[in-house]
DNA sequence: TCAATTCAATACTGATTCGGTATTGCAGTG
DNA sequence: CACTGCAATACCGAATCAGTATTGAATTGA
């Protein structure tokens, strides 16, 4: 069976008149008499009887139409959803997170988003740099937010925003009076590195400025997120050099302080798609985030 | 859009290879991309992105899948129920009934028909004799069932079982006492008579004869039904000839005594029908209406 | 770097379906 | 007995559709 021929039922069952039926569905009587006499063939059983005043339903044509009007509808509607995701009005939003991404920018671009389209629901994964690059181009994930992305073929990366490096100290710790550090300041202080994972990352950034700044390097611990390294540095075991929305982490007893190092200033933020995805979901995704990007935030 | 394009993108989205997803439908690979083009154009949006490792869901493709087995499922599912319409498996069957029929072998009837066909429904309607007839040729009811039907073109008439005929007298009325009765015995005995419908019916029967045998006729009442006719008994206004069936009616100091009469013995219990209507449920409604036939209850 | 592979897309052709006009058949009606 | 209103049929031309063969594009392996 086949929408058409419901359409055409649906026509002669409330007419009841071929003739009728035919005019209002622009078609001419014959080929509409032959559509339901194909009908009843291939469904093998009458659905009219022809009386001389018209058609008139049996049992089964009544059975019939009583689904024929709901299944139209739901057709009309599947089509008119995907036409509404097709442009990316309803639908999901698969994104990628990882790191201190999180703790800032990223909730108010989503919310920002959200509040645009609320009909497409976001859907956060957290994957780490290269999963998030290895979802993207799996589909699985549609956008993907990272630090110190490589350049890859395939993958578009779209700098969000620069944010300045701070260094987070225990309270009572000695920096803590000053109210900004270079890197020699941290020579001898034991150090928490993160994140721990197979990619280059911010701790390599970190290892490279000091080495290029000859200061020794002294790495007390190693670990995979912000919140974990913050929370070490509360627990006195050293500092963390990570970036300005780490701030907003407030845990006892640490205080964050400016970074100056020509070596390591700042720490941008970028967002990752698939370079040929015009998914209009994600376009309008990405408006959101170059607005946020043309007015760095506080 | 139409159910083969449902079909056919169902196979595509969930093989997600033009070529595997062809040999499924039993077809070859170049119509499938045809059909999926027209598809996607008519809809207007991609519900698929070429890959060299074969076709992947768009957001739209992917808000169309959703919707797409299910409403196969309802369609095929549409399809399946008019069929067992057709078969008279399920479905509805309009009665039409009037009078004392409905007092004993109608709801043994409709009670054996519903055990036979648990899936139809009956539905039951109170017409009178002529509203049957109009009833069965406007086909709101299915068949009826009434007492000294005309012949009618297009209406066929089979005898459902003939009673005897009796009449209820009061028991503290001094006829009570006889066994039996014959008409001259009600000479002079107000009579209550039914129905008193247009249509020729048992009313008519009763006067004619009285006139026959030459009995003089006292009607003192004349009602619609045969429930108020033995009630007006059971209140004392006389006496009313009716039917064995009525006898089930166990109304206070009301007796029923086996009326003898040449002209008047018994009186048919008739089911009616559209002579053409080859309806399944009919037929099998008449089936169990014809073993009741065949096997005169009590 | 270049052939082999593996997809989907296109070109073209023959068969089928489809829709339209004209006509027939049938039943009820004046 | 002609007339009317209806569905069904006959026939024809146009559009659609499916199949074979081929092309095009991108990836993979040597």
């Amino acid at each position: 069976m086949d929408l058409r021929d419901m359409r055409h039922f649906l026509a002669v069952a409330e007419e009841g008149h071929m003739g009728r039926a035919a005019a209002r569905l622009h078609l001419s009587q014959p080929p509409l008499t032959r559509h339901i006499q194909a009908l009843e063939e291939k469904i093998g059983v009458p659905l009219f009887v022809r009386t001389p005043k018209g058609m008139q339903l049996t049992d089964a044509g009544r059975t019939l139409l009583e689904e024929t009007p709901n299944l139209l509808a739901l057709a009309q509607q599947a089509l008119e959803r995907t036409r509404l995701a097709g442009q990316g009005l309803i639908g999901q939003l698969d994104v990628g997170l990882f790191g201190s991404g999180v703790l800032d920018v990223i909730p108010r671009i989503l919310a920002r988003f959200h509040q645009e389209r609320p009909e497409v629901k976001i859907v956060l994964h957290n994957l780490t740099k290269d999963a998030q690059l290895q979802a993207l181009r799996e589909r699985r994930i549609t956008v993907g937010f990272n630090r110190l992305v490589p350049e890859e073929a395939g993958i578009s990366v779209e700098t969000v925003l620069r944010e300045p490096m701070v260094v987070a100290v225990a309270a009572s710790h000695p920096l803590a009076v000053r109210p900004s550090l270079r890197l020699p300041d941290l020579d001898g202080v034991p150090l928490i590195l993160y994140p721990n994972v197979p990619m280059r990352g911010l701790a390599q950034e970190v290892a490279d400025a000091f080495r290029a700044e000859g200061v020794p390097l002294r790495v007390e611990q190693e670990v995979e997120d912000v919140l974990t390294a913050v929370a070490l540095v509360s627990a006195g075991f050293g500092a963390a050099i990570t970036t300005q929305s780490a701030t907003n982490l407030r845990l006892p007893g640490v205080v964050f302080r400016p970074l100056h190092s020509a070596r390591l200033k700042e720490l941008e933020l970028s967002c990752l798609y698939r370079s040929g995805d015009t998914s209009p979901a994600l376009r309008a995704f990405l408006e959101v985030v170059h607005a946020f990007a043309l007015t760095p935030q506080k």
